[in-house]
DNA sequence: CCCAATGATGAATCTGTAA
DNA sequence: GTTACAGATTCATCATTGG
């Protein structure tokens, strides 16, 4: 059976999957449920409600009926791919762990757990948690010391300033115009992919022309972001409305040239370094003094990075802003450590810590 | 049985987990060993040469022996931690879905995944994979709707610059100066943590004075971290040479002073002061009117500490929620009342009455 | 036309205490 | 156990509206 470059099937995941020949298939992306497990609603500070992930398809009896569901359609994806072929997974907390394991438990061998840094998540409103600011996907090869994977390790390297890719991958939501809309003018799928995530799984370890695998279509990331890239795809989904707007996104989807392919350059900005992070560093230790810059008035350095003057407390901006009756400072400049050189700004001690992120 | 602040016991550590009573310690750190690769005996770490295990039966074995000792020492840590005690996990993607099955078939119930993303990893010299620039620790408390467990929210956003804090973490390899060395000049222990790494997790969920459990202690990155933050510890190593280093190690440490070691408290932890103490204590008369914060809408002070707006009657809270047909309101930001400068909100009152009783 | 202010929203396991 | 209610809680981005 050879597979045209497009083809979408609309069905039962695990049936669908049981009808395609044995090894065919060069690469599987996956974007299983997750299995939330959700109380009630959820109210941001201004009252309004959180549109939640309440779909019936996320909804499982158990821990079991999850690993159940997933090693049925994991074992399927494993025996429709190729010997060299491999499998991305895409999940949080709720489920990647589970998944993870079954995994394993079926012979695929892991190559990476990749992380899906979000610049823009969605924050913890009630301040119960850290703001659950990522996603782990699983890149595993279809078994230990088999065939040879593909990994395009140059043009990873090429799409990263020359230098090579970490497992950690910086990316924005899929928000505004890439966001497929529905009739209504709501998202049409609660939970779409943004394509330059699948553009990175793609580029990384397919080539032109392979046959990708998505048992869980949506909307299509997985197919848009492969007819842009040149690479065939199967696609299946359950839902009709899904599997409409996916072909109707498809269809306007230009594929580019190889050589326009280098359009993930990154720019880097000056990393962000909180003052807390300097006192983790141990550059200053709780307990330690800083002054202003003429040495006259001091603030006690606090174990979470804030600055304690008497009474008044809070971070090194809004201090240096009260004790000088001012609406407002910048900490960085305003406040002293005492060097072996005399009195220096912390801002240095930030430029330590950020050379050292840059090495 | 009491623990003094700081107990290292050298012996196996589900032996030695076993001799702990129930409920005794807050918060439990392990960084498990997950040498998967090595058939046998998982638990030695000095990695004696045993052949490569190729065949998938066998690396069935593997992982089922790695299960299992994963939940032995496992449910010990769950059955010594306090009802709400909370338990941090670090792995890499050889270990760390094993491991966060097993807690969540234990009933710990996952809080977060974190991720430490290492800003100097080593590269992956052969260009085969991503660069492996992270490790994932998990965050469970002991059981799903169980008693609170301890966030120190206000903390950790002060530490990051007034944001709240998010799931993935940015911090440096331990090298250098921290890095403990061996007789022989080289590093003392394979795997030792950042002591920044342990600061942040022991700060976010655990309070002064808390016992911290760490079963595989190595050369004492939590202890060290523990004692300097004025908290206790208990930490079972096997390898006699590890507890020398860790004791050492130790106590060189300077704890900081428990004044120091204060941090932003959470509102929540404030004494509760009823409206109806603000009218007794005659910063507001019954028959004064409160306005909502634009100044159109106002309601009348009580002598019993409610509001009334025409027939409405209730709590500062009830009544600014129905007045804005909203189903939540705090009345202590939404109502105001004039001040020579001005409305200005009844929650300046509130201050007034909790620096009175503090006084 | 541009800029500022306002509003909407994203895979979310999202409160605590007292009666 | 349950119910009632006080009152604490958000970041980045994009679209829309108003001046």
């Amino acid at each position: 059976m050879a597979f045209g470059p497009e083809t979408i099937i609309q069905g039962d995941c695990i049936e669908e999957l049981k009808k395609l020949p044995d090894g065919s298939v060069d690469l599987v992306f996956a974007d299983p449920p997750y299995n939330l497990q959700l109380g009630g609603d959820l109210l941001r500070p201004d009252n309004s409600k959180v549109d939640a992930v309440d779909d019936h398809w996320d909804q499982f009896e158990s821990f079991k009926a999850y690993d159940d569901f997933t090693r049925a359609w994991m074992a399927e994806c494993r025996r429709v791919l190729k010997d060299d072929g491999a499998l991305w997974v895409i999940g949080s907390y709720h489920n990647i762990f589970r998944v993870g394991t079954v995994l394993q438990d079926l012979g695929f061998w892991v190559l990476n757990d990749v992380i899906w840094r979000k610049t823009n998540p969605m924050p913890n409103f009630k301040g119960t948690r850290f703001a659950n600011a990522h996603e782990t996907l699983i890149w595993a090869a279809k078994s230990r010391g088999g065939k040879r994977y593909t990994f395009n390790y140059d043009a990873m390297k090429m799409a990263n300033d020359e230098v090579q890719m970490r497992s950690d991958w910086t990316l924005p939501l899929c928000t505004g115009e890439e966001r497929i809309k529905g009739a209504d003018g709501h998202k049409a799928h609660p939970t779409q992919k943004p394509e330059a995530l699948l553009h990175r799984v793609i580029l990384s370890s397919s080539r032109p022309g392979d046959v990708i695998l998505d048992p869980f279509f949506g909307v299509g990331t997985t197919g848009a972001a492969a007819k842009r890239l040149g690479r065939r795809f199967i696609g299946i989904e359950r839902e009709s409305e899904y599997v409409a707007h996916a072909k109707e996104r498809i269809r306007k989807v230009v594929p580019i040239a190889p050589a326009d392919l280098e359009v993930m350059g990154s720019k880097k900005s000056e990393p962000r370094v909180p003052f807390g992070t300097i006192v983790e560093a141990g550059l200053l230790r709780p307990g330690d003094t800083v002054w202003c810059p003429k040495g006259q008035r001091s603030a006690k350095v606090r174990a979470d990075g804030s600055l304690a003057v008497g009474e008044m407390t809070g971070s090194i901006h809004k201090v240096g802003a009260m004790i000088q009756s001012q609406p407002a400072c910048n900490g960085w400049t305003y406040w002293h450590f005492k060097s072996d050189k005399g009195l220096a700004p912390i801002d240095v001690l930030r430029s330590k810590v950020r050379a050292e992120m840059a090495a």
